[in-house]
RNA sequence: GCUGAAGUGGUGGAAUUGGUAGACACGUUGGACUUAAAAUCCAAUGACCCUUGGGUCGUGCGGGUUCAAGUCCCGCCUUCAGUACCA
């Protein structure tokens, strides 16, 4: 019998959808195991081969725990809110939730061909109102919270009027806006309610602020920090500038602190790679220093600047404000007002890009006004410069140019003075920043090392009431709002201009129907052109917008939508009670489940999705709606597969195409052309080209050989250039996996990606050695499958048959366990190899290997299983055990001469007693250590002593 | 610049704690079967020497530790990724 890839398959793909059997039950006495797959946008372009490969891993892990007795959660779901659903709404008119919708069933129908355990009954999709609705429940509680610093927690808004009906805001401590005013008790209560919920919004988790944002003109909305890259939008590249718009936020500094220690303190809990921590922790970016105020010259006022290093507060020779520093135009004096403002005009001018680009020009002006010293009362100069950055700290900095290489530059530059406060430093070239220098120069710190005089430095600020201990952080509080049409409604209504929340049972909010997904004319978000989109708070319903100039009970809802990550930041606790309607999950799903136990994605949500589902969970945790406080307590970064693409060089000006071979001596364009145009040896079908679709203006086109002759039929061919990229379908390098399953099958597909190498390091796809993998399968088909049926004997194994098989059971556990993929494969190889030339026909091996491969393999694992005759899933089997002694070896000593002397290797046998191998060592009057009562499988001595003992 | 990861045959990559470097696969070459091709099977395959048996050199470069280094230490080079006037 042929090994029937195709028919194999598809018919236990349909065992495992009628029989539901990777459905995982909430109460169960078994142990529980969660594994995750960051879940896909489903796009219009579909799966390539480069999605599955994550997939392929959690599965493998998922079946394999099943195997070995665990209750295992591997649900699948779609981020299904996004933007390109609705920038082609745009282009062609069609609804977004229909193009979603196609795109899903596309991808559901590839995904099912690759024979995925996921767990279908617990489907999520971000954009259905059934899971929408709890998006906009997360946020009303947010918007109901502020953050207890005292508590270091997250707490009812409650708690936090209650004190203030008490005792005003003095005694709070809480992570609130910056320009909160002072109030007391008796303040509050006569407040009036807009006044009261002004104030309260300055405390709130999710808070409604004008504020300085990434508006992408383009792409018609604001994006968050995470959402560019380079100075540009992360889709589509477009130009972002700055602009102040209201806007919710999050106020996710206020778990700076709390993130920051999850990755730093709980390795247990958080076992992820070094490199994606690092990127977290450079993105909150913690810097512990001062805060220190400078009075200025003739003036109320005073300026503040935060720095790391207020031990060098006696080497201070000026000051630099950034241009958009608020005190700039209040401190300019009249002569410097001219230079200053052209300065101000020409820096604004850049953009914010070009001003990362060039960091070596240095550039700036003096204000004329001068600043005084905190402890010398000498008077400072205030200059203004680029390199100072408004968003960052206060925005201005006291210079220490002997310390700091910018300010250093910057004192050369404009011929500031340098004054030297480290003791036996050379200073005349460059700056130094060594802590470990003596301070001199310093008053009270003259003597001490950068630790000691920055504590003192404090101390003594404090005391003068000019400065104080800061810890500052990078991270800032990520905006909420986006101008956008597909994405969750926010459950918020307007009344008198304050924000109000939609009482939780009436959600959810559902997203309404529009005309146009443009913003309006007048530059409103896309809701604007919906004609329903008013809250009546008598029907507690949606009615029409026009009924809010009629009625005094129906306002206006908010036009703007959520972003993006909204949906992905909760979704893993959604799985766990998907089909729950009255609550997000319930309390038993969730203390079962816990958190994801294995989570497998890609490193680019560092920042984003990973930062802001971790934020979400921690203030879950504290409002006790989680019992966990991290999401993900272990995380593998798959690598992106690379496509490789091809290209054809047309001559400048000319319908001409030549050959690889010839490009060199002429100007050409290089063309993206499809891959699946062009063969293993890099050779063009050129009928293809001409006839493809896309390339109708090449129909006539001339193709000209290597040997630079015009090619007619088969006299010669046309050789493309080939490209190492990322895959994308706008560089027609896409290989889909259906073609690779049709050709090869699923299980070959999900070996092959597996075998191509490391899972977390990035590969170009090339399917040149999937034939390897391929053949493979093949040859264990018919070491066991005859004409008929199964060829197997009910024989006892040999010894040899245990051998290889508990070889393999050993290397296949440990791989596993350390999530090398690609090495089992080759195991897998060795095995059937092995039990090839051993013409191994034993059932019982049989039994064992099925069920050793059916996570890497499970069609044929399966097909396998229910040929020698078990009428379950191959997937309710216990893995098999390994057991040591099927591995003993007789004794064997190889001598090897070494430098002259000799050295011996030998390899004892492992059901030696420790008496015995003692004997064996001793007669070569050698000593033993270390035995721990086990005996070693290797003993590598040298003449005098023993080395080492292996195994 | 800073941070992180990596550098092994013609290719993808093994080598888990320092212990026979190159597993496994692709490719290549030769052979068997065949009218032929495909498929399948067998053999060889890091480089260089002598052609029996082996010897010498080999994991980016230069040092070091060790009986023993791809693996550990020091100093470089290169590549990839992230990040950047962060005070």
């Amino acid at each position: 019998m042929q090994y029937n890839f195709n028919e194999i398959e598809a018919n236990w793909q349909k065992y495992w959808a009628e029989n539901k059997t990777f459905q995982a039950q909430n109460n169960s006495d078994k142990e529980k195991y969660y594994v995750l797959d960051m879940f896909p946008y489903p796009s219009g372009a579909g799966l390539h081969v480069g999605h599955p490969l994550g997939y392929i891993a959690s599965d493998i892990v998922a079946r394999y725990k099943r195997h070995q007795g665990f209750n295992v959660l591997h649900p699948q779901g779609y981020d299904s809110f996004g933007l390109p659903a609705e920038q082609y709404a745009i282009q062609t008119g069609q609804h977004p939730a229909v193009t979603t919708e196609t795109n899903i069933k596309h991808y559901r129908e590839q995904l099912d061909k690759i024979g995925f355990s996921f767990d279908w009954s617990r489907e999520v999709r971000t954009s259905n109102s059934d899971y929408y609705k709890y998006t906009q429940w997360v946020f009303i509680q947010l918007f109901n919270s502020w953050y207890n610093k005292d508590t270091d927690k997250a707490e009812d808004i409650s708690t936090l009027v209650a004190v203030f009906e008490t005792s005003g805001n003095t005694t709070v401590n809480a992570d609130c806006d910056a320009d909160i005013v002072s109030f007391s008790a008796e303040e509050w209560n006569v407040f009036d309610n807009k006044k009261q919920q002004e104030i309260l919004l300055q405390y709130r988790l999710t808070f409604l602020a004008e504020t300085e944002v990434n508006w992408c003109p383009k792409l018609g909305t604001v994006l968050a920090n995470d959402e560019i890259i380079n100075g540009v939008s992360e889709r589509g590249g477009h130009e972002v500038v700055r602009k102040k718009m209201t806007q919710w936020s999050m106020r996710i500094s206020a778990y700076a602190e709390r993130l920051l220690n999850g990755i730093d303190y709980n390795q247990e809990a958080l076992d992820w790679t070094d490199s994606i921590k690092e990127i977290q922790r450079n993105w909150i970016g913690k810097s512990v220093g001062a805060e220190v105020k400078f009075g200025i010259q003739n003036s109320e006022k005073f300026i503040e600047v935060f720095t790391t290093r207020p031990d060098t507060i006696f080497g201070v020779s000026f000051m630099t404000l950034a241009p958009e520093h608020e005190l700039v135009s209040e401190i300019v004096t009249d002569e410097q007002k001219e230079a200053v403002e052209a300065y101000i005009k020409a820096t604004a001018k850049r953009s914010e890009r070009e001003r990362m680009a060039d960091v070596k020009t240095i550039s700036g002006v003096f204000t004329g006004a001068y600043a005084e010293h905190p402890f010398t009362k000498k008077l400072i100069p205030i200059w203004i410069g680029d390199y100072v950055l408004a968003s960052y700290g206060t925005g201005a900095v006291m210079a220490v140019p002997c310390g700091d290489q910018r300010d250093y530059d910057f004192a050369k530059h404009f011929d500031i003075e340098i004054p030297n406060i480290l003791e036996g430093v050379d200073i005349s070239e460059q700056a130094c920043a060594d802590k470990n220098v003596t301070i001199t120069n310093s008053d009270f710190l003259n003597g001490l090392k950068a630790k000691k005089a920055g504590k003192l430095a404090i101390y003594e600020l404090e005391k003068i009431g000019k400065g104080k201990g800061k810890i500052q952080y990078r991270l800032r509080d990520a905006v909420f709002s986006r101008q956008r049409y597909w994405g969750e409604p926010f459950p918020v209504y307007y009344k008198d201009g304050m924000p109000q929340m939609i009482d939780a049972k009436h959600l959810p909010i559902a997203l309404p129907e529009v005309e146009k997904y443009l913003p309006t004319e007048t530059g409103e978000p896309p809701l604007g052109n919906a004609t329903v989109w008013a809250w009546d708070t008598n029907t507690n319903t949606v009615v029409s917008s026009s009924a809010v100039e009629k009625s005094n009970n129906v306002f206006p809802l908010e036009l703007n939508t959520m972003p993006g990550w909204a949906g992905s930041s909760w979704y893993m606790f959604r799985y766990m009670d998907a089909q729950n309607q009255t609550e997000f999950a319930s309390k038993e799903a969730l203390d079962y489940w816990q958190n994801v136990d294995l989570y497998i994605g890609g490193s680019e949500h560092a920042t984003g999705h990973l930062l802001y589902s971790r934020f979400w969970t921690k203030f879950l945790h504290d409002r006790n709606f989680v019992p966990v406080d991290e999401p993900f307590k272990k995380m593998i970064n798959q690598g992106m597969i690379l496509g490789t693409s091809a290209f054809v060089y047309r001559i400048d000006g000319e319908n001409k195409f030549i050959s690889k071979g010839l490009i060199k001596n002429h100007k050409v364009i290089p063309l993206h052309v499809d891959v699946s145009l062009v063969n293993a040896s890099n050779e063009l079908d050129i009928e293809c080209f001409r006839n493809h679709p896309l390339n109708q203006d090449y129909r006539d086109a001339i193709f000209i050989g290597d040997n630079g002759e015009i090619i007619e039929g088969d006299n010669d061919k046309y050789i493309v250039g080939r490209e190492v990229e990322k895959m994308s379908k706008s560089k027609y390098n896409i290989v889909n996996p259906d073609e690779i399953s049709e050709q090869y099958g699923a299980d070959t597909l999900r070996l092959y990606e597996m075998f191509l190498g490391p899972l977390e390091q990035a590969k170009p796809w090339n399917t040149a050695g999937i034939t390897g993998v391929h053949n493979f399968l093949k040859k264990m088909w018919k070491l066991y499958v005859s004409e008929n049926d199964l060829k197997v004997t009910d024989t006892e194994p040999t010894k040899d048959n245990l051998k290889t098989l508990h070889k393999t059971i050993k290397k296949v556990v440990e791989d596993i366990e350390r999530f090398s993929f690609n090495t089992s494969v080759s195991t897998f190889m060795i095995c059937v190899n092995e039990l090839t030339t051993q013409k191994c026909a034993s059932k019982a091996i049989l039994q064992d290997l099925a069920v050793l491969i059916s996570p890497y393999a499970p069609h044929i694992a399966e097909e396998l299983w229910s040929k020698l005759g078990n009428n379950e899933s191959i997937s309710t089997a216990s893995f098999p055990v390994f057991e040591e002694k099927y591995l003993i070896e007789s004794t064997k000593v190889y001598p090897i001469s070494f430098n002259g002397k000799m050295k011996f290797t030998l390899e004892l046998s492992l059901d030696l007693t420790k008496d015995e191998l003692e004997k064996i060592v001793m007669e070569d009057e050698r000593t033993i250590k270390q035995l721990d009562g086990r005996a070693p499988k290797k003993v590598i001595v040298v003449p005098g002593k023993i080395i080492n003992l292996v195994g």
